[in-house]
DNA sequence: GACCAGGCACATC
DNA sequence: GATGTGCATGGT
């Protein structure tokens, strides 16, 4: 068995795993394409119960749709989002992300059933508030393209578990370390990610409780030593 | 009261 | 390219 295949293997025993012990999370909790995209903003450096009511207020106001946020003004908007943080940033960062989704006219792609353009990543990460996390998350949670969304969790996960080399941690490394040695499925991707910040919000916070992570009870790690 | 949360842009070195 | 800083509410 090559190396590759070992990796592939460790990590979808891990799914499997994380799955068993925690079930599907049902990603992304939102309604629509609009809602995700929303959502995936306002949840940058954010726990999602305030991301909650933040989209309340927005779909109260008649104002949760693309369109309609780049008919706000910024101040609008940040009255809305008030309960999301950093609410003056991330009004301006919502109304960047919703006229880039009204002017490109990407939604219609969705609604026709077109093929996405294949540098719709770059494209958003020319988007002023759209940043690698985001991108990756619009893509797999809206528009169901098999790209592995990688944040802090994902990131804290490999290092205490040994996965990559600490030399090769930064985001583009642990995305191609997970789409490589994954099959391309976007609900694997969907899933695995979501299980991981479970984990991560149980067990791997940065005070960690490590001594009680149900990982633990297996022994996954590509790499002699985990790094804390 | 301190710490943390499903980041990002920008300044500075 | 690496590292530091501002942004801000609400839950634990």
């Amino acid at each position: 068995m090559s190396a590759s295949q070992k990796r592939q293997n460790i990590l979808l025993e891990i799914y499997d795993y994380l799955f068993s012990v925690f079930g599907p999370q049902g990603w992304w909790p939102g309604e629509t394409i609009e809602e995700i995209i929303i959502g995936a903003v306002l949840t940058q450096n954010t726990n999602w119960s305030n991301v909650e009511k933040a989209i309340s207020n927005l779909r109260a106001a008649g104002c949760l749709s693309l369109k309609k946020i780049t008919q706000l003004s910024e101040t609008q908007i940040a009255k809305l989002i008030l309960p999301a943080g950093y609410f003056n940033i991330k009004a301006r960062r919502l109304k960047a992300t919703a006229q880039f989704f009204v002017t490109s006219k990407i939604l219609d792609y969705v609604r026709y059933n077109l093929q996405l353009p294949n540098n719709l990543r770059d494209k958003l990460l020319a988007v002023y508030g759209i940043g690698r996390e985001t991108a990756d998350s619009i893509l797999l949670y809206a528009f169901n393209q098999p790209v592995f969304v990688v944040d802090a969790y994902t990131r804290r996960f490999c290092r205490r578990h040994g996965l990559l080399d600490s030399a090769t941690d930064d985001y583009e490394s642990i995305r191609a370390f997970f789409e490589s040695h994954l099959p391309k499925h976007v609900q694997l991707f969907n899933e695995y990610h979501a299980l991981l910040v479970r984990l991560g919000k149980t067990y791997c916070r940065p005070r960690p409780l490590c001594a009680q992570c149900p990982l633990n009870k297996k022994k996954f790690f590509l790499h002699p030593k985990a790094v804390e």
